[in-house]
DNA sequence: TAAATATAGTTGTCTATACCAATAATCCAT
DNA sequence: ATGGATTATTGGTATAGACAACTATATTTA
C-alpha cells in the first residue's frame, strides 16, 4: 500500500489511496476513518506525515475532523462537476455533441494596450494571435480567439494548435494550468461574428472571456470566445461561502 | 508581534499578522514573504509552525509558493466574491452600487409543468410568483421573477419579500439555503423587459436561472433573471479538478 | 566568451517527540 | 436513574533536526 522507497512522496501515496476508498464506496459518506495514531503505525510512518495526507483530504473537501472524535468522510463531494477549466473539445463531449474546429487565423501580433495589461506583457510585446470557428455536429457554435505571449511559449506551430494546445502545454512542456477566472457578458454580434457564425445579424451572443494561469501564477492565456445564443447553455454551480 | 503565551496558536497570530501586511497594501502583489527559516529566526518559532501559518495562506489564496525560490503575494487578492449564492443585493454592493427593488407582482399561481419539474411538485400545484424590477443607482438592471412552492414556504408576505426573503428564511424558518445550480445564456428583451427594463427593442439580455436547494437536497427556489446586458457583466472563477 | 560546476538559499518531505484540548466511554457515588 | 469524576482516545499545536529537490547566483573551466 506504501512505499517507502518510492520517490512519490508517502503522505501522497496515502492521500491518493484514502481517496480511492471514498471514490470506490468503500469509505462512505459518515465513516469514520482510522485514527491518525493508527494509520501511524499500521505502515510505520510518522503521524505528522499522515496528518500531512489528511489534512489535504480535509481542504479538498473529501473528508472532515471533529477534535477528540475523530476524522469521518463528507457527505457529499459530487458538487461542481462543471465547473472546471475546460476545453470546447471537453465542453461538447460532455454535451453529447462532436466537436470540430476550423482555424481562421494565425499570426503574431503586437499586444494592444489592453491585452498586454491582461497578458501582465509590455505594451507591442510580441503574442500569438489564434483564431477559430468552434463547430458542435459541424455546425458553427463559436468564434474563439486566443491570445497567449509569444515569449512564454516559443515555437508554436498551426499543427500543435490543431491538435490539443492543452495537451502540448502539459505533456511535452511540462507546464500545469491552473486556474482562472470568466468573464461573462451578453451581447449583440458585430459583422465579423455575423459572417463566421453564420447567423442573422443583430443576433444575441455571449462573449466569455476567460484568463489562465500557470501553477507559478503566471497568466498564461486570454480566450475571448463568442458563442452563439441560440446554441449555447452555460450552467455554473454554486457553492455557499 | 508574536505572543508565545498567548491562548491563541502562533501559527494563527503570523498567519492574521501576515494577512493584514497583504491587506493593508505593505506587502504589494508579487512581492516575496521572508524565508520560513527567517520567521523561525525572527520571532524564536519553528519552522514547522512558520510552514503552518503561510500553508494556510496558500489555501487562502493570498500566497503562492515556488520551491527553491520562495514564497510570494498572489496577483489579485479575494476580489471573487462573486462565487457564492448571493442576493442581488449583496452583488450589486460588491459592485459597489446602490441596490433597488419594485415589487410587480406577488401571486400564488398553479405551477406549469416546466416550473413544477423544477420545483418538484406536482402539475399545477400552487407556487409563489415573486416578479421584481432590480434597480442599481435607481436605474433598471434586472427583472427577477421568483418562484417558491407555497406549501414548502407557508405565509409568505409582500412585507417578508420586501425586506429580505434569505434572511426571513434562515432567521426565522431556521431553514438552511445550502447550494444551487445556474444556468446563463443569452438572447433578446421580449416586451415585457423592453418595458420593464427601459431598454430599446431587439436589446441584448443576459437571461441566468437559478435553482437553489436546502440542506436537505429539496429545492427551494427558482429564480429567472433577465440583466440588461449593457450594464451587467457575470465574473466566475474556474478551479481544477 | 560560453559552458559547465560549485554554492548558498529556498521550499518540500519526513521523523520522533511532547504536551494541550475536546470528546466519549466508564465507573462511581448519590 | 442521574450527575460527576476519571480515564482513554482523538485531533491540535509546537519543537528540533535531517535530508531531498529545486532555483538563482557566483565561480571556475574550456
Amino acid at each position: 500500500m506504501i512505499d517507502k522507497s518510492s520517490p512519490i512522496p508517502i503522505y501522497y501515496q496515502l492521500e491518493e489511496y484514502i481517496k480511492k476508498l471514498i471514490e470506490s464506496g468503500q469509505l462512505k459518506p459518515g465513516d469514520a476513518l482510522p485514527s491518525e495514531r493508527e494509520y501511524s503505525d499500521k505502515y510505520g510512518i510518522s503521524r505528522m506525515t499522515v496528518r500531512q495526507a489528511i489534512l489535504n483530504l480535509v481542504n479538498d473537501r473529501y473528508l472532515y475532523r471533529v477534535k477528540g472524535s475523530g476524522t469521518f468522510v463528507m457527505e457529499q463531494k459530487l458538487e461542481q462537476k462543471l465547473q472546471g477549466l475546460t476545453s470546447f473539445t471537453e465542453d461538447m463531449k460532455a454535451r453529447g455533441m462532436k466537436a470540430g474546429s476550423t482555424l481562421v487565423n494565425f499570426e503574431i501580433i503586437p499586444a494592444h494596450r489592453k491585452l498586454a495589461s491582461l497578458l501582465n506583457i509590455p505594451e507591442h510585446g510580441p503574442v500569438y494571435e489564434i483564431k477559430r470557428i468552434r463547430l458542435a455536429e459541424d455546425i458553427p457554435m463559436a468564434l474563439e480567439r486566443t491570445y497567449i505571449s509569444a515569449n512564454l511559449l516559443q515555437g508554436l506551430t498551426e499543427k500543435i494548435v490543431e491538435n490539443s494546445l492543452y495537451k502540448y502545454i502539459e505533456e511535452t512542456l511540462n507546464m500545469k494550468i491552473d486556474s482562472g477566472t470568466q468573464l461573462i457578458e451578453a451581447s449583440v454580434a458585430n459583422k465579423e461574428e455575423v459572417n463566421l457564425l453564420e447567423i442573422p445579424e443583430l443576433s444575441p451572443v455571449m462573449i466569455m472571456q476567460r484568463t489562465s494561469k500557470l501553477e507559478d501564477n503566471r497568466v498564461f492565456e486570454i480566450v475571448k470566445s463568442t458563442y452563439r445564443a441560440d446554441r449555447y447553455k452555460f450552467m455554473i454551480d454554486l457553492k455557499r461561502l
